[in-house]
DNA sequence: AAAATCATGTAATATAACCTAACATCTGTT
DNA sequence: AACAGATGTTAGGTTATATTACATGATTTT
């Protein structure tokens, strides 16, 4: 978290420059937006602010767009994709989970989250794809 | 060299973003060029568009600035890095020439080269020698 | 075939972000 | 006190992006 680290999630780039970064025009980046393949953050004056996982989905998109798929399909892939994810992190936490509890405090814990009923949070664990865009 | 590859010289950033990134304000950011500490791009409007290279260099400053040191301090201490970044891939280059070139090769060679010495203009060829120095 | 839908283009208008330049302010040095 | 270096502030101008509405060509549905 000190000054200099750049997430993939941080919204860095206008839409101007994923413009150049994609090959997408800004009707085209908005219209996805628009239908909810991206959500880019917003700068307080409005602007767009796209991450490096906004562009990486960008450029996803793109594929299957020149692959024929229309919107919806791409949605759909993205839920899936979206569910592997998600379900490998729980994997990983419940390993993670197991290692350091005890089977009672488990059962008791789990109670407690039952309870509240809540959603839990997906955190970003989206790496992977981009590094292959730095070259040094 | 694809569409999408993000190089570190690669002009990304609009100044805002270089604000947050570094913590320096637009008046800093812009006294240093002026004071030719960076250079960064501009866009066909006229916009500063910095790369991940020229983060670094604020981020750099910023630091050297903290720690008292002044803006011609600071340039001075970049042009010692400058060289030796240079001296650096003079010797990278040298090394990979001895190893492709047998000894008699390069006295052959020394020998041709003393010979035009006069009769073209050195400095012109010094300079296109030097080229393959830099890597852009 | 006509109508509807999808993906994108284009135009109009508004405003945020950036530009340069000039002047102001603070601090440390002569 | 006067000066130079570094940064803040303000003003007026330009560019990039926002939203909205309408247009168009290609598919899909009726």
């Amino acid at each position: 978290m000190s000054g200099s680290e750049i997430r993939r999630t941080m919204p860095l780039f206008p839409i101007g420059i994923v413009m150049q970064l994609t090959d997408l025009t800004a009707r085209q980046i908005r219209y996805y937006e628009e239908h909810q393949l991206i959500s880019p953050a917003r700068t307080e004056g409005n602007r767009r602010m796209f991450s490096l996982n906004d562009i990486d989905l960008l450029l996803e998109i793109k594929d299957l767009i020149d692959q024929g798929v229309n919107l919806a399909g791409i949605k759909q892939l993205f839920a899936v994709k979206e569910k592997e994810v998600v379900t490998e992190e729980m994997e990983k936490e419940a390993k993670k989970v197991r290692r350091e509890l005890s089977d009672d405090e488990l059962r008791r814990i789990l109670r407690a989250e039952m309870m509240q009923a809540g959603r839990f949070n997906r955190s970003s664990l989206r790496q992977g794809d981009m590094s292959r865009f730095f070259k040094s």
